[in-house]
DNA sequence: GTAGGGTTAG
């Protein structure tokens, strides 16, 4: 007994690599390590101490001469976490290879890796062995595995996991709604969020992370608020994290000054993220100038910006327009000690070459000490697109190509490049070369929000819509009356071998034109209408909906996938530069 | 040869 205090006290002692063979050391010279009863805690501290190290764990776990169970487990684990988590796979078969009994915590473990390294077949496989073992009772493992479902993108899995629980606790419903938030179904994220409630749980700050971030997914404002005034009432909003979730909530449901509310009266310490989540907010908005101001407000309060705080601000700038301003704050992060990374490259890039500054921006990326991403050369394409350099819009084209991009943008965007010049044998070239790589266009969809309090999804063409005739002569009229007012769709933005009459009709039916159209026939005059779209608004939607915005009276609010559109009396608050 | 494992904002 006497020597089992004194291990653990050693064991304690352990907090670095050296003491830690220094142990092993002394365990073996006294004969204790093959069947001392602390050596799997000694193992697990080796695997999972942030002072440990797991190869040599895993040579410790060779000494060993018949692992048990738990020695397995302390491998397991410490891998399942590792930056390699396949590793944790390979284990796992090699134990079930051997005499050692498998049991919950090994799955647990297994699935974990699972979860990282986004193998879903090899959960499906540990999903039939822990049926196979009777572990289907055990709701901390099945809550496990119904997240590795989530998080390897098959929802329905999940669901099915959750639906065939025998008994839930708290955290399985937190992981299937943050499954479905973190899965792009943040509809029934919500559903299931009211459902929980309905059925007598009490949400705790989990769930309310996730619900909110399915609110802020789909700028549900009404289920924000209702959650936001839930978290007041449980003091959830003592916890920083709770409230950063409903500042963003706020942001990106448009509202702004609700977001600084929330920031000012908060009752807990702010933190980087609390901060970063106003900049981006700001940002989102197109307030650049609030943006920078916020970020030296940051320091003054004892919060220094990281690369996130200057990318927001700089993406802020990009919004706002302020080319000067963004290339000093980018000088200046790299005086202050934050080192760039190809984000920031690429927001400079994308902020010169929209100014047409398409040398400088250049010279940036040829000063990069990184790779350049797609994202940058994207940026750059799309600026030489703008201002018409042919020159570089080839190059940028051959390197999105060459890093196999198979986007359907990057090749219009050429394509328009060369068609503004009238060189149609180019872009014929750029055609046949779209046909030959199977190029896929990622599909388009809008949230119109909140309309007798659901929220509507829209596809591009969609047809299945209850109300679907209707959208579709509004949108007709909005076409009559759009031309009357000497608009022209512009047509060259769609490239396929269709007449031109066709190609309007492309344009015409844009996931977020249907959603306009849907928010014009269902809510009564001089409601504002709000939109969200998971891609940029394309440049025609933008035209149209600016007409909109004038012929029918309407506020119409368009959050895209980087910022607000606001667009009131036929203009929009980004001024057309975005 | 105990308990250990699950859900979390920018």
């Amino acid at each position: 007994m006497a020597s089992q205090c004194q291990l653990d006290s050693l064991l304690q002692k352990c907090t670095s690599l050296i003491r830690m063979k220094q142990l092993q050391a002394h365990l073996i010279t006294t004969g204790k390590f093959q069947f001392h009863p602390s050596r799997t805690k000694f193992l697990e501290l080796c695997a999972i101490s942030p002072a440990g190290d797991l190869s040599f764990a895993a040579q410790i776990f060779r000494l060993i001469e018949t692992p048990s169970t738990n020695d397995w487990n302390a491998v397991l684990r410490g891998l399942s976490q590792s930056p390699e988590p396949t590793q944790a796979l390979s284990w796992y078969r090699a134990m079930s290879r051997g005499p050692q009994k498998v049991d919950a915590l090994t799955c647990s473990f297994a699935l974990k890796g699972c979860a990282r390294a986004l193998a879903f077949s090899e959960a499906t496989q540990i999903h039939s062995q822990l049926l196979r073992f009777g572990f289907e009772v055990d709701i901390l493992l099945l809550t496990t595995l119904l997240d590795v479902y989530a998080k390897t993108g098959d929802l329905d899995a999940a669901q099915k996991v959750f639906d065939n629980m025998c008994k839930r606790d708290i955290a399985s419903w937190n992981a299937m709604i943050s499954g479905l938030a973190q899965g792009s179904r943040p509809n029934e994220a919500i559903a299931l969020f009211n459902r929980m409630k309905d059925e007598g749980w009490r949400p705790n700050e989990v769930t309310v992370l996730g619900a909110l971030s399915a609110c802020s997914q789909l700028g549900a404002l009404k289920h924000g608020q209702i959650i936001h005034a839930y978290v007041v009432d449980e003091k959830l909003d003592t916890n920083v994290i709770v409230c950063n979730a409903v500042i963003d909530m706020y942001a990106k449901c448009g509202f702004v000054d609700k977001a600084y509310s929330v920031f000012v009266s908060m009752s807990c310490n702010k933190s980087l993220i609390t901060w970063n989540t106003m900049i981006m907010a700001f940002a989102m908005n197109g307030d650049g100038c609030k943006a920078l101001k916020f970020l030296d407000q940051m320091a003054l309060d004892g919060v220094n910006p990281d690369a996130v705080s200057y990318l927001a601000a700089l993406c802020a700038c990009n919004h706002a327009g302020l080319v000067e301003d963004g290339v000093r704050l980018f000088d200046m992060m790299k005086e202050c000690g934050v080192k760039p990374n190809v984000k920031h490259y690429g927001s400079v890039v994308d902020l010169l070459g929209r100014a047409g500054r398409i040398r400088e921006a250049c010279d940036i990326i040829n000063s990069m000490p990184m790779v350049p991403d797609v994202v940058l050369w994207q940026s750059l394409l799309g600026a030489c697109k703008t201002h018409g350099n042919v020159e570089m819009a080839e190059k940028a084209s051959r390197k999105l190509v060459e890093m196999g991009s198979n986007s359907c943008g990057d090749f219009v965007l050429l394509s328009n490049v060369y068609a503004a010049q009238q060189r149609w044998h180019d872009v014929g070239r750029v055609r046949e070369a779209m046909r030959i790589r199977d190029v896929r266009k990622v599909p388009g969809f809008s949230y119109t929000t909140e309309i007798d309090g659901k929220i509507h999804k829209f596809v591009n063409g969609d047809q299945s819509h209850p109300n679907s005739k209707e959208i579709y002569a509004k949108l007709d009229e909005i076409k009559f009356r759009a031309r009357a007012y000497g608009y022209a769709a512009e047509t060259n933005l769609v490239l396929h071998d269709i007449g031109e009459e066709d190609k309007e009709n492309v344009l015409n039916y844009h996931s977020e034109k249907l959603a306009v159209a849907y928010g014009l026939i269902s809510t009564s005059d001089g409601t504002p209408i709000q939109v969200i779209k998971n891609l940029r608004i394309c440049v025609d939607c933008h035209a149209v909906i600016k007409i909109i915005s004038n012929i029918y009276n309407r506020e119409i609010i368009v959050r895209d996938r980087a910022r607000f559109h606001r667009f009131k009396e036929g203009v929009c608050s980004c001024r057309d530069y975005w």
